[in-house]
RNA sequence: GGCGCUUUAGCUCAGUCGGUAGAGCAGUAGACUGAAAAUCUACGUGUCCCCAGUUCGAUUCUGGGAGGCGCCA
């Protein structure tokens, strides 16, 4: 199966200088002697309204680097693994046709994955499905579902844990769904996990990261900037377009935006307190960007646990790295030119 | 100055009717097959503010001291 011929992948954590990478590869492309366009593999870039916190590239650059995949939903749509795999492969397709090799920037654990190794062939979301087991967790609790999936998939059941309700109602939604006399015990026998199967295409993977003193300062410096940039106004004008119904999309679970959210309702009344006047200075503006700051912290860390099982085939410090100057590796220039 | 409350883990605080203590958050590590920036798991020795007294034994009771908060002056 091959989903891409030629891809370059650039994962590493939040901050650590990823797209500074990838824009540096646009500008030397014809050094290099191939073209390049990029490809958002960030979960949260695709949807339109959420873009201070998400650090979308700006709209100058979304046309000078060639990016596909940012803006192509709505803040109320959903997209899930499955779904962006699918439009990581066609989208790089498209580039490959064109001559040029797709540079796929971002990474989500389980997104990587999905694009990387593709998702084995299983029953989609089924939202009534969902609904039904999170009633039957109000009235039993969660480890009494695990014990029904237990009955349907002993094997899957006893990987996960009885609190684990995000992959218990999964594997729940997708025994329910399987024909008769097909298990998912079965299926998931028959291939490999997730991170131990081959790529789905000819893929190059490149991690960024740096020094924690240097990541922390930059995720720091970027906050206050996304602050200073309309941060608390953005998430004003999304409560006010969507109200209440906002919190139960998918982009809200986006980091900060809930953080923002509830900081509005204590502070937000307060005339000097609305959006466009938010400068980081009162102790409420402080607390609050510190919260943000530990969450993306700790988001830095799961993304580190996910990337070391991926394959690496470059390496790249950013501690010291200033966005522009960078020296090829031969590994990296062979593999361009095949 | 007087009165009251308070001092326990990095932070916020429980608690021990006297036998040296535990939650949440933070931190560290791990997991991850359609919510994934989500979700889940594991990991807890700290002069229990200081000094003296009572006691076999005090973080706990008594007295004094120091810091903090509040009210009255």
């Amino acid at each position: 199966m091959t989903q891409f011929k030629k891809a370059l992948f650039v994962v590493g954590p939040t901050a650590s200088g990823k797209s500074a990478f990838a824009h540096t590869l646009v500008e030397r492309q014809r050094e290099l002697g191939c073209a390049f366009e990029l490809v958002n593999i960030d979960a949260f870039q695709f949807y339109r309204g959420v873009s201070i916190g998400t650090a979308k590239p700006s709209p100058e650059e979304l046309q000078k680097y060639k990016y596909h995949g940012v803006d192509i939903l709505d803040v109320t749509e959903t997209i899930d693994a499955a779904r962006y795999a699918e439009f990581v492969w066609t989208t790089c397709q498209e580039v490959n046709a064109r001559g040029a090799v797709p540079i796929c920037v971002g990474g989500s654990g389980l997104y990587l994955r999905a694009a990387l190794h593709g998702l084995d062939a299983l029953p989609p979301r089924n939202d009534s499905l969902r609904e039904m087991f999170r009633a039957s967790a109000v009235a039993w609790g969660w480890p009494e579902l695990h014990r029904w999936l237990s009955a349907l998939a002993p094997i899957r059941a006893a990987e996960l844990h009885p609190n684990d309700k995000t992959r218990i109602e999964r594997a729940l939604e997708i025994a329910f769904q399987l024909p008769e006399g097909v298990t998912l015990d079965s299926i998931l026998s028959k291939s490999a996990r997730l991170s131990e199967q081959t790529s789905v295409g000819d893929a190059f993977l490149i991690h960024v990261d740096c020094s924690d003193e240097v990541l922390k300062e930059r995720i720091y410096k970027r906050l206050h900037n996304m602050f200073e940039q309309g941060w608390v106004a953005e998430v004003e004008s999304l409560q006010a377009r969507f109200g209440q119904s906002f919190t139960s999309t998918q982009s809200f679970r986006a980091i900060g935006y809930p953080a923002i959210w509830s900081w509005l309702q204590e502070f937000g009344n307060c005339s000097e307190a609305s959006g466009s006047n938010f400068k980081v200075t009162k102790k409420a503006e402080v607390d609050l960007l510190k919260v943000i700051a530990t969450q993306t912290w700790q988001y830095v860390r799961r993304q580190r646990t996910w990337n070391a099982k991926e394959q690496k085939d470059w390496l790249v410090d950013s501690t010291y790295w200033n966005g522009t100057t960078l020296q090829f590796i031969d590994k990296f220039v062979d593999f361009l030119s095949k």
